[in-house]
DNA sequence: CCAATTTGACCTCC
DNA sequence: GGAGGTCAAATTGG
């Protein structure tokens, strides 16, 4: 393999783990920002940026591919392993079998039947819940089969399988909800049931014949219309995900870096004591100090890890965008 | 032409 | 009977 084509790759995986380390913190952040709306806002917003300027750096570097192969992106950790035996799965020969006797209504009847256990077992272990700005892209591919207009909520929620349900069983799906706020960008609730048995990640195994129309592995693009930001060079992108960052250091108050740079709970120090005075520029006009909880052992812990992983992420982010300089 | 999306109907559960 | 989830025919678009 040409040691472009390498560095490239490596270059891909790179951004695609930073991405992934961000998302999965945002919920840690925001809790640990819970009981300030504008260091919440702010955190999010910024979150909010770096995510979008990673995302569209990865789309773009996807699309730069020079090789007709599909990139591995590594997006979310997928152990690779053969898709399950098709005895396994519900398109088994036997239940094919059946079903060809059987009436469409009975069909669907079985079926349904069929997803029921389904909704039962994921109660366990097999369904989990993502809050993220961009539900379009998490390292698989969906075919979206379904819409619904769910009750207390202004917006539609979107349901998806897996694209490689039929070739392979595998029993992924999730369903996406816009959340009902004014956040821009939005705010969507992604719920995962069942973990991909595919092996089918951001199509790097996308050999499938079925490929004569592009996928567009980011369906709600038009179904949620989301509008992803013209797309410029990744380098630029990366740098701009980081500067999205960096104003957590240089354009917060010494008492604001400290409420998130250093868990609030372990400090119980006053804004009047920080080390130095407030004479940058404040994010909002009020005080920053005067919100501070009472928080219980698990906020704290909670608080104390988000602060911990934040600090390693804003390593990392830096980290790479030093390599990007190179790229 | 064919695969993906849309959308109304249908199904099960509560 | 309502709500949430899924199916499948019709439509869309590369």
């Amino acid at each position: 393999m040409p040691a472009a084509t390498d560095e490239r790759e490596r270059a891909v995986a790179e951004v695609a783990e930073v991405y992934e380390r961000i998302k999965i913190q945002q919920p840690l952040l925001f809790e640990f920002h819970h009981h300030s709306s504008s260091h919440q806002q702010l955190a999010q917003s910024l979150l909010s940026d770096a995510l979008r300027a990673l995302n569209v750096a990865l789309s773009v570097m996807k699309q730069q591919q020079p090789s007709p192969a599909p990139a591995v992106i590594p997006i979310t950790s997928v152990v690779v392993v053969k898709a399950e035996p098709r005895g396994l799965s519900p398109r088994s020969p036997a239940s094919a079998d059946s079903e060809a006797i059987a009436t469409p209504t009975e069909r669907r009847a079985k079926k349904r039947r069929s997803s029921s256990v389904m909704e039962g077992n994921k109660t366990s272990s097999s369904s989990w819940v993502d809050f993220t700005i961009v539900p379009y892209e998490d390292g698989y591919e969906w075919r979206k089969y379904g819409e619904k207009k769910i009750n207390g909520t202004s917006y539609t929620r979107s349901y998806f399988r897996c694209t490689y349900k039929d070739d392979t069983g595998c029993l992924a799906t999730k369903h996406v909800q816009q959340k009902d706020s004014s956040s821009d960008p939005p705010l969507f609730q992604v719920t995962y049931n069942n973990k991909h048995t595919c092996n089918n990640n951001a199509g790097c195994t996308a050999t499938t014949n079925s490929s004569k129309r592009v996928m567009t592995n980011n369906p709600l693009n038009a179904s949620m219309n989301i509008k992803l930001e013209p797309p410029v060079l990744p380098p630029t992108l990366v740098v701009q995900a980081y500067s999205a960052l960096c104003p957590l250091d240089q354009t917060m108050t010494p008492c604001q870096q400290e409420q998130i740079s250093i868990p609030v709970s372990m400090q119980q120090q006053p804004c009047g004591t920080a080390t130095s005075s407030t004479t940058s520029s404040s994010i909002s006009g009020e005080s920053c100090c005067d919100e501070y909880p009472v928080l219980n052992m698990a906020q704290m812990a909670a608080a104390a890890e988000a602060s911990l992983r934040y600090d390693l992420l804003y390593e990392e982010l830096s980290i790479l965008c030093d390599s990007f300089k190179c790229y």
